[in-house]
DNA sequence: CGACGCGTTGATATGGCTCAAGAGTGGTGG
DNA sequence: CCACCACTCTTGAGCCATATCAACGCGTCG
């Protein structure tokens, strides 16, 4: 019961706030290059990401840009402030959402477990943001990385054998203007934790982590 | 009817759900250097800025330090994530506020509209975060510095004839582990304004804001 | 008065940026 | 199937913004 390709989430019809869930709980799909939504877009939909990578960005006016965050399955988008979205969100690769109202969240007189879930997903994501703090603004370009790989290996690693495989849908670039780095910096990085035995690299987008506790520890700072 | 001086916070007598508001809103006060609860610490309680400053921060085990915010006025803190704090939190000067406790917010049960500001203020975390994202990955120290007078000017502004002044409770060391520099390069950014006449520093923690359109500019990076 | 914490300033070091060139990769059309 | 093009990734060389190390002034407090 998926709505296909390219319907936009604007797409979906409204339902009245006393409609059961099995209107509420749409879902739609969309393809890689294709925005969610934009930055001060008035914020009506919130999504969990269902399949797929999204991408949430900000873009000052000279163009620099920080990626706020990658969107992986379980994560939730969109949560308004102010009525309307603070990030760009397009996805990485096709990617399935299902669709909550905003008044889902905002308002407690509907589905009560899902408010709560929807909750319960905004202080994860407050939680997660403060972890990111401290890799923004004290965290050395290597341990950046290793933070990096460190926390998608444990949340969308594959095992391969012994090993714990990491595939990269985003661009050296992504991943740069996610850590505060240059993409030059992101590759010589990359460069260097492979020279060192720590991951091995398949395909530019493929990491292996050979070493578990070496990043790891790398990526707490408990190296250096 | 506050609660004085060193009374913690733990100390709050629980109330059952149904309880009106009276018991609910309890309010204490905390000293300067006291902490309001510590990274770890299980989340009972959420508290409203009533009066004072407080400081956020998280410390890597080698003691980088990064400050996560500062509570002022109207912010809302300890905001929980499987029922536990995710920062230290203390206070920088007398700091007055209101208690409320975690099932107002994570249970829409009881005072709805307490509820619903409770969870408005998460959602303004959010964004507020959002923003320093974009200040700790990809601005220059001289932006960093602009874009936070900026934001204390707005919120914390005194007027001082056509001039704007702001009181800074934090030590400069505070404002660089806020920013991601270290305090000697934000002590040369203040002496950098200073000089070009966009600020002047009164006693040390009072900056007056000559040019307040050359502030922002730099801020946002219009300049360079 | 002395000691300590904080802020400023100077001198030097360096991590990551910038600029530049080339190598890999994937897509497209002839 | 191959040639070409566009884009991404990697690597190198040099530079610059910010960190680091160090000295000193100033105010506060015991």
């Amino acid at each position: 019961m998926y709505v296909t390709a390219t319907q936009s989430a604007d797409d979906i019809p409204s339902t009245t706030p006393s409609r059961p869930n099995i209107i509420r709980n749409r879902t739609v799909t969309i393809k890689p290059g294709k925005h969610l939504f934009l930055e001060g877009d008035p914020a009506d939909r919130i999504y969990e990401v269902a399949s797929g990578v999204l991408r949430l960005t900000r873009i000052m006016e000279d163009g620099r840009r920080q990626v706020i965050a990658f969107g992986y399955p379980g994560d939730t988008v969109g949560f308004p402030s102010d009525g309307m979205y603070h990030t760009d969100c397009d996805a990485l690769v096709p990617t399935t959402l299902v669709v909550h109202r905003r008044s889902d969240l905002e308002t407690a007189c509907g589905d009560a477990a899902l408010h709560q879930r929807l909750l319960i997903a905004a202080l994860r994501e407050i939680s997660a943001m403060q972890d990111h703090f401290m890799m923004l603004g004290r965290k050395s370009s290597i341990e950046k990385l290793a933070s990096f790989l460190q926390v998608l290996a444990n949340r969308v690693g594959e095992h391969l054998g012994d090993y714990n495989q990491v595939t990269l849908p985003m661009t050296r670039a992504d991943i740069a203007d996610f850590l505060g780095l240059t993409t030059e910096t992101v590759s010589r990085t990359f460069t260097q934790l492979r020279k060192s035995g720590i991951i091995a690299i398949d395909h530019v987008n493929t990491v292996i982590i050979l070493k578990p506790i070496a990043l790891r520890s790398i990526a707490e700072g408990d190296d250096t």
